[in-house]
DNA sequence: GTCTATATCGCGATAGAC
DNA sequence: GTCTATCGCGATATAGAC
């Protein structure tokens, strides 16, 4: 995803290239979320698909494609799942505590796939570069992460008692950052980390918890 | 770095080696920092130091210890500016504003070199593998930050005016995030972060501001 | 359109001459 | 202490068989 939307229509394929392409899609999800992107060579992922590596090579251009068409399918399918608005313009909008519910449950289902976070981790930082095949991809990803997150603060804002003043927007970025960062503190010690738990104390010592939400226990530091 | 503290006496240098490793340790950090670790070669390395790259093995057993050298020193120089205690043990400690103001100004000092910032974000990330040769490196470097960040968070805590509540070793967590996450952000689109405001802002609005400090304007989102 | 086989390149690392 | 020569490896590119 060079370009911020699809405007073109991708190539026609016949149905059997369509699986394999599928195929491999699936065989380098799966190899890259377990050993990260340079661990892994194009030849473990024809192979584990059940070809060789050229001819993978004929259906992706070259690794860096194959990588940013893994993130984006990823992608897609957790934008769907905590903001249906980006996918779904016309669809009805969750009130803030639902779509707070669903922003921590994502982070819960990350903890669930530690190779693919790690995957983001290490891509998040290495598409920096403005040379990197990814960063045009990564910098979208963040500008639309970031809108999202702050009509979320916008709304738990406008749903605080008392209301909570402050730019919504430096809050969404406080949050995105803090998100990422426990993700590395996480990876490098996974059962010292509780991220959900780091991210709702977060908001709510901002005055951001959910509306009525009585949070029990402590944080695990 | 594999060990934490350096408790063994380093092997005897002639001065000419002592020389031509610095040089190479130069030479290593400015490329690392220009290009990252995997885009630089030994050969690269090398050839700017003015030797082969087997005449750098001589002096290094690979790249790995190479990496975690430069690392290293950076590290120590950095940790010195903030934090006295950690080489110093009996120096006096400044008090919390002045440690707090110290920070922010390491967070300041590094928007001046993108190149090893961008290195470390990288590193951090693939050192979350506990394969990588700098696995142990970095979990040491976090354990001890957030050990600095607990004890300076104790000290914003105790002197701030009402006293806030909570655990520091949370918070500490929550800072060291939120500083890893925005030098991501920063990295993307370095005129849109001030990374040294989002933090400040952040701290302030947890009531743990410098103690009288009355900040101005607005924070840039 | 799909895939195999082959060739080339640059890498980290080692051995041994000087 | 530094060099030349060389190894094995993985990523990539191309030619052409089916």
């Amino acid at each position: 995803m060079s370009e911020p939307p699809e405007s073109e229509t991708p190539p026609p394929r016949s149905p059997k290239g369509e699986r394999t392409r599928a195929r491999i899609l699936d065989s380098a999800t799966e190899l890259f979320s377990r050993s990260g992107f340079h661990a892994v060579s194009l030849r473990d992922i024809a192979a584990h698909a059940g070809l060789t590596h050229a001819g993978l090579l004929h259906h992706f251009p070259g690794k860096d494609s194959l990588l940013i068409e893994v993130l984006g399918r990823r992608d897609r399918t957790d934008a769907q799942a905590v903001f249906p608005g980006i996918t779904h313009p016309g669809a009805p909008e969750p009130g803030p505590d639902e779509r707070l519910r669903r922003l921590v449950g994502l982070v819960v289902r990350n903890s669930r796939t530690p190779g693919l976070v790690a995957l983001y981790a290490k891509l998040s930082a290495e598409a920096t570069d403005p040379g990197h095949p990814a960063h045009h991809y990564f910098r979208e990803r963040y500008r639309v992460l970031r809108e999202e997150l702050t009509v979320l603060v916008e709304a738990l804002q406008a749903a605080s008692r008392p209301p909570v003043q402050g730019d919504p927007a430096v809050t969404a970025r406080q949050l995105l950052a803090l998100m990422d960062g426990l993700q590395t503190q996480w990876l490098l010690e996974p059962d010292a980390v509780v991220m959900e738990d780091l991210v709702t104390d977060f908001l709510h010592r901002l005055g951001l918890g959910p509306a009525a939400g009585a949070e029990g226990g402590g944080v695990s530091p």
